[in-house]
DNA sequence: GGGAACATACCGACCGGTCGGTACGGCGTC
DNA sequence: GACGCCGTACCGACCGGTCGGTATGTTCCC
């Protein structure tokens, strides 16, 4: 067999990925306790004995999901072109309409894995609630240094912190995903962003705000 | 046996309603899926027997628990004394102050049970995630009178829509309860609550917050 | 006495996990 | 450079237990 060579799939040593990304898509689907492992590996195109030679326990495969989904995401975001801004303020703006452009898609697709899974998991397993814990408030902690430029550059009201206005942001995206699977309409999600956008603004740049006003910039429906 | 006597529990007749409580106390704890029938049933104090006699499958106690929900939850907040106040504004201020009160208790007790439940079940379950989206914009729409009047009152920014306002509030009190669940702390939910307060008030009575004040408010800690 | 409200025993499917075995690639040896 | 060797990756049949659901009583109240 050539090393190299394009269209050979070289299937072997592909396995945990293949089990991982199957993890991400059915997983924000079904939830974590209705993905069966056999769920898993037929998805992923592998046996139950790759499953259990990756990974010790089902649980584990749920905390290296995390992971996994903290790591791609994570990437993603840090590659985005929304930090060229030069205000602080505009780069915060900027990471919510990538937010609103990762809406694309089904609902199972743009919801977030680690918030589903902790909802199940919370008491029941350590290992993935500090998993869920981990992707959830250090994707917080990476948004965080923006806030806090735009805190020192724009002032805030007291008791607005960099990490509280950051963890906010988190919670206004998970909770928008909860009401888009209640709701199956992804416009509840581009709703809140606005709300908070408008938060945001107000905090940072009040003048921008008019109430009142009769600016069109209404882009949400009802 | 006596037949309407005092110390009795008076037992028969009240399975449905046991296995309702139980459903709403085990799956907020652990989801619906990781909570078997019989897991409810002796949490209940009934037998499978009773189960199958009042809800035909486990699906049907899940719609049942998510309209007990409503039902509960809804009764608890119509008569609560926040609705004493002229303002409207004062009114949402003291529905959120409610929200803050209701956060006592382990995580499990202060959570909503149907934004649990819907992350396992809108893909899975029809019925489940109409009923979850029922409860949840049921509830908004009872918050929504009081954006309404506020907005006639005091004018709001173009695009912010009573209707908008109350799912946005319904989506950050979701959003902080699954960044509870992931830290364990309840510390998250106040904040976001916080946030939520301040954006409101900032979006009906602008000049009571300032910019860089000093004023001593600070509850949140960090 | 008849029907609603339970209780008890049980079933078949399924699920997480195990286990003995196989395919494959690299590496030292001669 | 062919060969033997070994560790890793992977396979798939199987097991013990669990789960949702059922069938068949039994009890209570009108």
């Amino acid at each position: 067999m050539t090393t190299a060579s394009a269209p050979a799939p070289a299937r072997r040593g592909r396995a945990r990925l293949r089990l991982l990304d199957a993890a991400v898509d059915l997983i924000r689907a079904r939830g974590l306790h209705a993905t069966t492992v056999d769920d898993l590996c037929s998805e992923a195109g592998v046996t139950k004995g790759a499953f259990f030679h990756h990974f010790e326990t089902k649980e584990a495969l749920a905390v290296a999901a995390a992971q996994h989904w903290h790591e791609t995401t994570g990437e993603l975001f840090a590659n985005a072109d929304y930090h060229a801004h030069a205000d602080p303020l505009d780069r915060i703006l900027g990471y919510l309409d990538l937010r609103v452009v990762l809406t694309e898609g089904t609902t199972e697709e743009y919801t977030c894995l680690v918030g589903t899974m902790v909802q199940e998991a919370y008491a029941s397993s350590p290992a993935v609630r500090a998993a869920c814990e981990a992707t959830i408030f250090g994707h917080a902690t990476f948004l965080e240094p923006e806030f806090r430029e735009a805190i020192s550059r724009h002032g805030a009201p007291a008791g607005v912190t960099a990490r509280s206005l950051a963890i906010h942001t988190q919670t206004v995206l998970q909770g928008a995903f909860v009401l888009a699977k209640a709701s199956g309409d992804v416009a509840v999600v581009l709703d809140s962003i606005e709300h908070l956008r408008r938060y945001v603004e107000q905090l940072f740049r009040p003048a921008a705000i008019t109430t009142t006003a009769t600016t069109t910039t209404a882009t949400t429906k009802e």
